[in-house]
DNA sequence: GATGAAACACCTAAGCC
DNA sequence: GGCTTAGGTGTTTCATC
């Protein structure tokens, strides 16, 4: 077996590390043009991020979408406060039908649940609020509109384990 | 020219909508397999990729990495008030240079810069957000912890433009 | 203007050392 | 981890509609 330089606590190899980062900036470079960049073989490569797969390091790859171009041009956070006790497990089967979200995550404070989600004008994004407010366990909803896009790097994209 | 079926609006020809619905899923799949789902051949399916590249609809292709396999158990939301008016360019450039930082924006509301991050552990995230309470134009800040996942899809990986 | 078939170069994948 | 090879893929060209 191959001893792990990472050990139990996560940490990679920095040859696996360089991998997914040329990985993150193309997913679509061949192992051979990420093997010339790392100093390694292309089956090399493959064997490596085969390894990143099977270990759930690597969830998959997807591309890398402009939503400004496809007409999503309003991005907004909005907070639920939910009546009484909703289970998690509620919050997502509702909030999962709603294309417009990229992320719900239950978090510490008043707060029960924080959604990010993109619209394509105001008006859409008001008629999701609506739709949200009018959900049967959210007592009342807070919304923050986002002016202006500072920083945007690549993020987990893969759905969360139920 | 092509005559785009989206017209000035944004939106997508239904193959093209198809073709990006199958890269979302995996961008490395071959244009041969994504042609067998839209019924188009491989080159069609290039061509079409290409013209999505030229017209910035697609900015290019990552990888879906799991944070937690990486080490990364820590996921926050810090909520940044500054002293008079910062510029966002000032905001920008200190906030860049957190490699934690998944994604910062200028919002509405009382908060002037909302900021995405992932730490660690506990002990990184705070390390961070002293770090942040350090920077010059920093007033105060309010974070919010993220306890479960709900929901998580792809969203934009490019950097905003300048 | 877009597509499919064919040709060639390149890459992937699975075997070897 | 590198090398080799057989089969698959990306990319270009060309004819067709």
């Amino acid at each position: 077996m191959r001893t792990d330089p990472a050990g139990p606590t996560g940490l990679l190899d920095p040859l696996d590390e360089a991998i997914l980062r040329e990985l993150a900036v193309d997913a679509r470079a061949s192992f051979a043009d990420i093997g010339s960049v790392v100093s390694l073989s292309a089956p090399a490569v493959k064997r490596r991020v085969d390894r990143l797969r099977e270990r759930g390091v690597i969830r998959g790859f997807t591309v890398r979408l402009d939503p400004a171009a496809l007409g999503w041009e309003t991005e907004a956070y909005v907070e639920l406060f939910c009546s009484g006790s909703t289970s998690p497990v509620v919050m997502r089967t509702a909030v999962e039908r709603f294309p417009e979200v990229i992320s719900a995550s239950t978090v510490t404070g008043d707060v029960d649940l924080l959604i990010h989600l993109r619209a394509r004008d105001m008006r859409h994004l008001e008629r999701v609020i609506e739709r949200l407010n009018a959900e049967a366990f959210v007592a009342r909803t807070r919304s923050t509109i986002v002016l202006s896009a500072l920083v945007r790097r690549p993020d987990v994209q893969g759905s969360p384990e139920p």
